[in-house]
DNA sequence: GCCAACGTTGGC
DNA sequence: GCCAACGTTGGC
């Protein structure tokens, strides 16, 4: 039985819902997620799973750390299928952005799914490259 | 079940 | 603005 997944990062094009957002809301249901490679790792996400949140679009870059707060529950979509969200709350800003620019040209993060999938929106992320990440952005809670 | 056409996402 | 990478749809 592999040991579970418990590492994630999360994309969003900031105009839609930024990690700032995130920080004034305190808490929000992550939703909305209609591809089922990434619907099936939010049906995996566990309450406490931290979580790295990723801006597309004008920043391309891990901009902030959260935390899945939540047991992943129905998305109900009036178009039908079955989607899953989670709640999520913020834990620190990235003092430093990491681009994904800089995060391509790491030999280290050749095999982070962010470079060799680019539209998946919800993934995995190993420890290893997770605390990695975490250390580049000098969050206050590293 | 295959594949062409089309739509969307997101990096460049 | 363009294009690559996917995903979806529909004709056959």
């Amino acid at each position: 039985m592999p040991s579970p997944l418990s590492h994630w990062l999360l994309k969003t094009e900031p105009s839609t819902y930024s990690f700032c957002q995130l920080v004034r809301d305190k808490k929000t249901n992550w939703n909305g997620v209609r591809n089922f490679q990434a619907r099936n790792f939010i049906k995996q996400m566990k309450p406490r799973d931290p979580a790295l949140i990723y801006h597309s679009g004008e920043d391309k870059a891990v901009v902030g750390l959260a935390q899945v707060v939540s047991t992943p529950y129905k998305d109900l979509d009036p178009e039908g299928g079955e989607w899953y969200q989670v709640d999520l709350i913020p834990m620190a800003p990235f003092q430093k952005f990491v681009e994904l620019k800089l995060i391509k040209s790491l030999h280290s993060f050749k095999d982070l799914i962010l470079v060799k999938q680019s539209r998946l929106s919800v993934m995995p992320v190993s420890k290893i490259h997770f605390d990695l990440l975490v250390k580049m952005g000098k969050t206050s809670s590293s």
